[in-house]
DNA sequence: CATTTTCTTAAGTCTTTCTTAAATGTCGCC
DNA sequence: GGCGACATTTAAGAAAGACTTAAGAAAATG
């Protein structure tokens, strides 16, 4: 288990560097980002640690470059910036984890852990249909690079065809993912939605088939 | 997006209920662990967020319960507990995030959506005769590569003669795939969809044994 | 608490698919 | 080769399903 540390700090990413060889990693410490994003291109790695105050590159700005070099890697933010808005950025811009210095050794071992134990792939933040793009975190979409205002019910659909394009959804399938239990509903209030989704998102991108459901991104 | 909430604590579970509604997601509460397991055996959950001071069973075994149960839905522990051997032992035991209470609930919901990124990758089966290639996910049936838009019936005929190429099936067998139990049918229906599917897959795909059935042939 | 937005319902319209039945075609047996 | 049984083709009316619209209810927002 190969483990890159991106911290700046000499001496704390010195101590760091220890333990986990301690723990049994084999660590490779890079002291900028350039650094560490040449490491992450010669590949290899098993898990990224990375802290945000770095000198020559913007943090967020190199997680999602890293993101773009090996989208599966796993990355762990590991940074002294605990205010509320960084974390939701790092976790929204592709984290994996976010842990705030100080922390307890213990803590960061189980974390990487976890993402160590992982084994199914992850998906961009954002998702791309033809010249539609969904950001999950802002509930914002675009078409052709304008934003299009939807609704809560209109997003939720939308996610969940998104989430697994090329499945076709039933009208329960997709009302389970919109009702809570006890909220059912008994009109085609999916028909309405996705008929609002296609007057915003053009016409093509949710498909129906026919006795079946809905159904989007696939060639047919 | 489903979201099964665990916590005995109901004012507490109200708010964060009402809150996770409110951006957007089909949320599930349950006040016991006994009742949470029931929720995850019917399926259907995206995510699970579970407290650790339940009632009625230990924390951490619901927890190895529920990955057993289901073994990629994703387990994000939500607690008073903070020591650090509490969450180690969490994340250890098979969580797949640890968030200690009192907690900001844009960090919740951000984390979250980390969780929700991550997708179990689903087996698309494709059944494949010469030259024409089943999707049963999609519903798609192509020949030679172009898509060909079946009909509900069309597929459904399709799909039992593909589900066992080689096997007879009698035109009452294909009806009681077709109809439901009271819907039976007194003509030549069964035929006509098979005309159907001839003009659109090619006329050997198909074969009749006259006085028996169909049969799709892997030789085609 | 008033205003605005979003959600649900339901009814009407439109489109596709299904069924029916009758005509035509084919096989195999006498 | 002709006859009967079975299979295929065709077309049209019926039925089912999808889309659209609008209005009242509910929820969010300030």
């Amino acid at each position: 288990m190969r483990v890159l540390l991106i911290e700046d700090d000499i001496s704390l990413a010195d101590g760091t560097v220890k333990a986990l060889r301690r723990a049994g990693y084999a660590v490779d410490h890079a002291a900028t980002g350039g650094d560490g994003r040449r490491y992450v291109e010669a590949g290899q790695l098993d898990i990224v640690i990375l802290d945000l105050g770095l000198p020559d590159i913007d943090g967020l700005a190199l997680l999602r470059e890293l993101r773009l070099l090996q989208s599966g890697l796993p990355i762990l933010i590991l940074t002294a910036r605990d205010a509320l808005t960084d974390k939701v950025a790092g976790l929204d811009a592709g984290a994996d984890d976010y842990l705030t210095k100080p922390f307890a050794f213990e803590e960061l071992l189980a974390r990487i852990r976890v993402l160590s134990r992982r084994n199914t792939p992850v998906r961009e933040p954002e998702l791309k249909f033809g010249n539609v793009l969904i950001n999950i975190a802002s509930h914002e979409v675009r078409l052709d690079g304008e934003v299009q205002k939807l609704s809560r019910r209109e997003f939720a659909i939308l996610r969940a065809l998104a989430d697994r394009p090329g499945q076709v959804f039933s009208r329960e399938q997709l009302e389970e993912k919109l009702y809570s239990w006890g909220d059912e509903v008994t009109s085609n209030t999916v028909d309405v939605h996705v008929h609002n989704l296609r007057k915003k998102l053009g016409h093509d991108l949710i498909k129906n088939i026919r006795g079946v459901g809905f159904i989007l991104g696939s060639t047919g």
